[in-house]
DNA sequence: TGTACATCAGTGAACGCGCGTTCACTGATGTAC
DNA sequence: TGTACATCAGTGAACGCGCGTTCACTGATGTAC
């Protein structure tokens, strides 16, 4: 079975280019045949295994998906805001996927501008998010907003992790979303964390 | 004079026309015959006006820049963020900038994407939006986290308003990042507003 | 185990589409006398 | 004011570059007997 392993190598090779190249230059600045000489392989190659860039994207995509879904189930997910440890928690879950799909993260939004596939793709996503968020929303007795506006502004905040770092060390950049967010939330200062 | 006349015309339709596409279109899915078609001119025409699309969205960003100014020298510009009303304020004028010039702008963030040139260009409009800001921090006696980086998380609640807006009246909208942005810079609620 | 043929991953030159850009032309406006 | 020429905005077909995609070919791996 060498001409398997010899096509999954090909694959891996064509991936992981990618993902570094979309990481430095981004989706939309990479031709395919960056990608193909990136990964040391002839530019007809790629379509053994692509039909097209959209389809890369998907592949990249479906890891980040199993990674969030083994996520998702793994954490307990303690799920009221007023408690500092489960907003910190998500941040941090949140910084995870983040750190490891820099790359596939920054290209979805890139593709989202020009491919409205992505774009509905991005929105289901935003939208998964949202519905898990909502409930730990339940318990806080005076929202700045509606709990929909202010899960806007929630995400916006998550989002920043992405300009923090990695300028910032991860845990640092965690606690200061945390802090940031708690604050919003529930109208004072987080109180001192237990040891 | 009618023949300036004419010219002038001409581009102002093409800048019209190329806004009007960039807001709903993108400026990454915008085609320069698409922007003649749009303003009933041939495609030829265009370069007439502009060398490429990258100078005309340089003619959008003067406008901006103009309307910007404006802004900064009228408001008297509150400086305390522990006081509401200057962030309000402040949201305010950002709010009404964003409303005024919403296609220059989401057209600078996606032109940004692919040319360096304007990655620098919007890199220096957010620098000189911090250094405004980080006075108005100075008053703040138990800030989340250092200015630099509180800035940073305050920045990204501000760029919220593009996705609040027009799904919210403007008005709301000011007044739910200013609460949101009061909570987190000073850990503690709003207090009630003077009529 | 050996031979003959089939299959398949990879190659890279060539093809062709989409779109930015050019340019010879038109007709209207401006200028000289 | 009138005539002859110059200038300029606009036109749209044609050109050509960049890049995605194809395809005939190669050599290695797999299969049949």
């Amino acid at each position: 079975m060498k001409r398997a392993a010899q096509a999954a190598d090909t694959r891996a090779a064509l991936i992981e280019a990618a993902k570094r190249l979309f990481a430095t230059r981004g989706y939309l600045n990479t031709k395919i045949t960056d990608i193909t000489a990136e990964a040391g392989r002839s530019a007809g190659s790629f379509y053994n295994h692509f039909a097209g860039k959209e389809e890369l994207l998907e592949a990249l995509l479906a890891e980040v998906g199993a990674a969030g879904d083994r996520e998702a189930s793994s954490a307990e997910h303690k799920a009221d805001f007023t408690d500092p440890e489960a907003i910190r928690r998500h941040v941090a879950g949140y910084a995870r996927v983040y750190r490891e799909h820099a790359a596939t993260m920054l290209a979805l939004h890139q593709a989202a501008l020009v491919d409205e596939d992505f774009a509905r793709t991005l929105r289901a996503w935003r939208r998964t998010q949202f519905d898990d968020l909502r409930d730990h929303l339940a318990h806080i007795p005076d929202l700045p907003a509606s709990p929909t506006v202010t899960l806007t502004l929630l995400a916006s905040m998550f989002d920043s992790l992405g300009q923090l770092w990695p300028d910032i060390p991860e845990e640092e950049a965690v606690e200061v979303i945390t802090r940031f967010a708690y604050r919003a939330l529930n109208g004072r200062d987080l109180p001192a964390r237990r040891p």
